[in-house]
DNA sequence: AGATGGCGAGAAAACGTTTTCTGGAAACGT
DNA sequence: ACGTTTCCAGAAAACGTTTTCTCGCCATCT
């Protein structure tokens, strides 16, 4: 420890000495406290200004026990939705004074439960984001995590708030939307296998299946990104389908670029959804039919979850489910074929 | 506190009674250090594991002097561009057993000197990504932050490292590419005012207007975002130019979306180009000729300086230069009035 | 006028670690 | 066998705050 009196951080000892009071007096002063002394207030504050003090956070945190961060993983921050749900979370807590450290598993899922924990350790609370952990592990983690918040994901503990996109229902939305215009072979660009978020339109899928049984409908294993979509025109177009649902906005936005390398028309000869409605799925050629989830106002909403939890531990935790809601744009039109 | 003995959360004190030694020990133990009895090494893991112990970071911190996190303040978290670069800078400082808290500035020039003490008090470093405050601000606020790592902004402070984009030099690279397809009368659609990237741009049209007398360019007042671009098309029909130079590649894209709802064939009747080399810029259509800036890197690169940074505080700091490259794709073509 | 109450400021404990310091025992050399 | 060094574990200090506790002083009430 070399500090020579030269280099040391200016902290509230200094000041105290400078204003020739206690330490109390100090701390008391810098939270706008109560009931100190005017002339003493104004010599603290005088000097703190002199020596331009600046409060050690963590020494405060310390003493606070909390340290007005939360942390937030999220599988890819290269993913659009995981980043808006970011920003949503980030701009809500800001306006509460809490921060946010973000944790990005890269897709990894075996690092998340170490991420999480490492975030736990250093956070009040922490904001997992559609983690792709089985349902056991995340069981099992879920406890040592709390105060936890659970977007795109649930889990049997009924005490940790979740809020979750009703996928399968907006599959089937969007499965409605392309028969009503006179699609009978459809095509389904799946997503991540560890995704909850897959598994859940697949379910949605099975169900529309029986819903409509006049109604081709054929699988195809995919992924999440731009590329997955991209790489999957040739294999779409070997179903026959007239229309397809990808996975999401960036697989359906790959998917629209391979057809038209291809010089396949959309909507004229298949029609294409996405899912999630990103910001740029307006402006692709055609606009993109899609399903709108609100992913600013969920992560907003997470933030919600997480101050009632840091408050009073004692309010209920709620669950709440967002309806995607279908945008119908121009790649999808009614069936030629 | 009503720390009732129950709800305590367990602490190496904990730990060492259990195990029947001394936090010392414990402490060693956890650090996995050296020359501990094997026999005591083994009792304190035991008695860890039982305990499920998990060590206070706060504690940790505040006697080791580190935090091991650093602060990246953006402008906005909706912009691709800050969006890369925060994942590259989280990435990399991953690699590294750093983790990033964010702070979203909203483009609220005024919040950024907060932002930025309040995160370098929690944090052992700042990333200050194109800050929108003055260079008189910015001088200022500098040393407070210390370790600072500038990214698209530089101060006369030569201390700090900093990574900046030629700008100047890429939207030059970018008239010239219109120029050789014979468009000689150009508009430049601006963005934000406060934009340090922006004043690179405007000098470097200047210098290209100087090199090239029989080239006509038009300087729009615009925006950063879609929205921007997209209310602009209107002005910039009325300039009759015939090459466009949108500020970012979101701009590009309202520009295309506001011609294309027009009528006017983009690049038969205008050509438009874009700046960043966003993911999607490759998927509008036509695809956006713009100037490639290696965003991930960027904040990969700023990761490493402040790495440099929080090590060896002796050496030097270097301040790189990005050179934008042209990629001409669809939304050029030759000039045919 | 003396006892009591309130109030405000300083001393000290607390938060949970790491690390220096210290002392005792073992090892080693002469 | 005795003195010196080495090593290791525990005690205690340190990190920078907040907060409780304590004490002295002034005012008020009886």
């Amino acid at each position: 420890m070399a500090r020579k009196t030269a280099n040391r951080r200016v902290g509230i000892t200094d000041v105290a000495q400078r204003a020739g009071v206690s330490l109390a007096s100090v701390s008391r002063v810098m939270n706008g406290n109560f009931s100190v002394d005017p002339d003493i207030a104004a010599r603290v504050r005088t000097a703190a200004a002199e020596l331009n003090y600046q409060p050690n956070a963590v020494g405060r945190s310390l003493a606070l026990g909390k340290t007005d961060t939360i942390g937030v993983v999220v599988p890819d921050l290269a993913n659009p939705t995981f980043q808006g749900m970011l920003r949503g979370v980030s701009r809500a807590a800001a306006q509460d004074g809490y921060r946010v450290l973000i944790a990005d598993s890269s897709e990894v899922s075996s690092e998340e439960s170490i991420l999480a924990g490492e975030a736990r350790r250093r956070c009040d609370g922490v904001v997992l984001c559609a983690p792709r952990m089985n349902d056991a592990e995340l069981e099992a983690l879920a406890p040592s995590l709390r105060p936890l918040v659970l977007v795109n994901r649930s889990t049997a503990d009924i005490q940790t708030p979740s809020l979750v996109v009703d996928y399968g229902q907006g599959i089937q939305d969007l499965a409605m939307h392309l028969v009503k215009l006179g699609h009978t072979h459809l095509a389904f660009l799946s997503g991540p296998e560890r995704s909850a978020g897959n598994q859940a339109r697949l379910q949605g899928l099975e169900k529309f299946r029986t819903d409509h049984p006049a109604v081709t409908l054929t699988v195809l294993s995919g992924g999440s990104s731009f590329e997955a979509g991209h790489g999957s025109a040739e294999a779409v177009l070997e179903t026959g389908a007239t229309g397809v649902l990808a996975f999401n906005d960036l697989v359906a936005m790959g998917l629209l670029s391979g057809l038209h390398e291809r010089g396949v028309d959309v909507p004229g000869d298949i029609s294409v959804t996405g899912f999630d409605d990103i910001p740029f799925a307006n402006y692709t050629t055609p606009p993109l039919t899609t399903a709108a989830v609100p992913i600013n106002d969920i992560g907003e909403q997470a933030w919600q979850e997480m101050r009632r939890l840091l408050g009073d531990a004692a309010s209920e935790p709620s669950h709440t489910t967002f309806q995607p809601e279908v945008r119908p744009r121009g790649s999808t039109g009614p069936a030629t074929r």
